[in-house]
RNA sequence: GGGCCCUUCGUCUAUCGGUUAGGACGCCAGGUUUUCAACCUGGAAAGAGGGGUUCGAUUCCCCUAGGGCCUGCCA
């Protein structure tokens, strides 16, 4: 038996939960699916003026809308601060770290001298091998990782195979701020560590980061977590991706109808692909993934792939859990309010039947509740214009003749109004159209809305032909 | 500026030296139809450029161009 997988999402709560965010949590947590392991999430909030407790809500849940959540309960990364310095403590102790006087100004000014001579902008270690004596008296100092200085650091990362950097443009690391507080780069390392974090798995952002960390892991004696770093997300224009495009949260995606399952397809395939599937499931997601097939390049977010991969999964979903679905997703919805007010079993019952015609013509939630109006629209209907432009006249004839016909009708069902309306058109020489279009806007008031013979079946006899009764006259 | 990463249809991608370079989304054109949608059929559409290596390169190497990331006492 090998050593179990555990991974970890270690997002910082400076913002909403974005959607590179969840796709790494995405990856973290379908990989530690796949080997029976375990994914942990980390609050990485040690700098405590930018993180706030709504960002943290959001993170939450965010991640438990798309069913991602962590194994275990989350680990706020400030409240190990003291064991952070503790194992800065230990590097001191051991000569692998020392202590740096330099002022912010001083360290500004090397930066800006180097920039100017053509040179990297890196600390040139000037208090690397001064004796503890040359130290001024009572001043503030940061703790310095002892980096070496020959030599290179290798990372033989999952994704991007063997990185190789020369020790000569890496510098000695801050650990400990003056003020005593840990940096992101040492809390990381010691956290991964005592997670027993296997393999960290994040956005290519921080490849550079990984060789850093390597250095701490090797100061400190520990193993190193295997890396993989994925390639980031990009907006639709190729850049960064920015609150103008795609950077919404992924709240926002609940809120326009995008189902769970559908947003893990179209995210895990971003990056990530298994031959020639497209739309499959999350339990064939986590048996199929693996690091091995991951991307190197970014991927551009794509809404109409979204779109049409929500559109396969809504349409895979039997009627009744897309009815759970739609109402779990009615809060977030204008009209949620107002249809969880009415929706009662015979309402349910009505949804389950409009749902085969609702489905077909919708590619999220939000299009479902849209298809769905008119079984909720309150009577008599207001018409928009074009609908009542369509009734004008010889529509309205129609209308009151067809009514008749069809309170004639002796069992009422979905083929016999097929076969009444179809007849009715061919008496009076009209195209089924011409027929059909007063007849869709007089059940639904709109002109945009699905097929009229869902329609029917949902509304039931009695209404259907209560409201063409009413449109007629 | 320096280091690192990336580059196949508009987009997501397949290909693990030999294919008419495949699929999906989108798009276009037909078809079916009982409106709209859905559905069916067909079509246009790609290896950034230049050098090598090789009998043979999309595939391996180098250069160029373009894009990205990092370069903080932020994470």
């Amino acid at each position: 038996m090998s050593t179990p997988v555990i991974t970890r999402f270690a997002p910082s709560p400076t913002g909403f939960l974005h959607i590179g965010g969840a796709r790494t949590a995405l990856f973290n947590w379908l990989f530690a699916r796949h080997n029976g392991g375990k994914m942990l999430l980390r609050i990485e909030d040690t700098d405590r003026a930018r993180s706030t407790d709504e960002a943290i809500d959001a993170i939450i849940n965010g991640l438990a809308w798309l069913e991602l959540g962590a194994d275990e309960e989350p680990v706020f990364q400030h409240t190990r601060a003291d064991r952070h310095r503790e194992a800065a403590a230990q590097l001191l102790a051991d000569g692998r770290a020392y202590r740096c006087y330099c002022t912010p100004e001083e360290l500004a000014d090397m930066r800006e001298k180097a920039r100017q001579e053509g040179r990297p902008p890196i600390y040139d270690g000037r208090w690397r091998d001064r004796p503890a004596s040359d130290a001024p008296k009572d001043a503030p100092f940061a703790v310095r990782v002892k980096a070496p200085r020959e030599g290179q650091t290798v990372i033989d990362d999952l994704v991007q195979g063997q990185v190789t950097w020369s020790n000569s443009e890496l510098d000695d690391l801050i650990l400990l701020r003056s003020d005593g507080s840990p940096t992101y780069m040492l809390s990381v390392v010691v956290d991964d560590h005592d997670m027993g974090i296997t393999h960290v798995i994040r956005g290519d952002d921080h490849l550079t980061n990984a060789a850093r960390q390597a250095q701490i892991f090797d100061a400190l004696g520990w193993d190193r977590p295997q890396f993989a770093h994925i390639p980031l997300i990009h907006g639709p224009d190729g850049a960064k991706l920015s609150k103008r495009h795609g950077a919404l949260g992924v709240e926002a995606y609940r809120d326009m109808g995008y189902l769970p399952e559908a947003m893990r397809n179209y995210l895990v395939r971003l990056g990530w692909s298994h031959g020639n599937d497209e739309v499959f499931s999350t339990a064939q997601a986590i048996e199929w993934f693996g690091l091995d097939a991951v991307g190197r390049a970014a991927a551009r977010f794509d809404f109409a792939k979204l779109e049409s991969v929500n559109f396969e999964h809504m349409r895979n979903t039997p009627d009744e859990d897309l009815l759970e679905l739609l109402i779990a997703f009615l809060p977030f919805h204008d009209q949620g309010e107002r249809m969880l007010a009415k929706l009662d079993d015979a309402m349910r019952e009505k949804m389950v039947l409009a749902m085969p015609g609702l489905k077909e013509r919708a590619k999220t939630l939000s299009d479902l509740v849209t298809g769905a109006q008119f079984l909720f629209a309150e009577r008599p209907l207001a018409i928009d214009e074009k609908a009542a432009k369509m009734l004008e006249g010889d529509a309205r004839a129609i209308l009151a003749d067809l009514t008749t016909a069809l309170k004639q009708a002796e069992d009422w069902t979905v083929q016999s109004v097929d076969e009444t309306l179809r007849a009715f058109a061919e008496t009076r020489e009209l195209k089924f159209g011409k027929v059909a279009q007063p007849v869709r806007a007089a059940l639904t008031g709109t002109t945009a809305s699905p097929g009229i013979f869902d329609v029917m079946a949902a509304l039931g006899r009695e209404e259907t032909v209560a409201r063409l009764h009413d449109q007629a006259s």
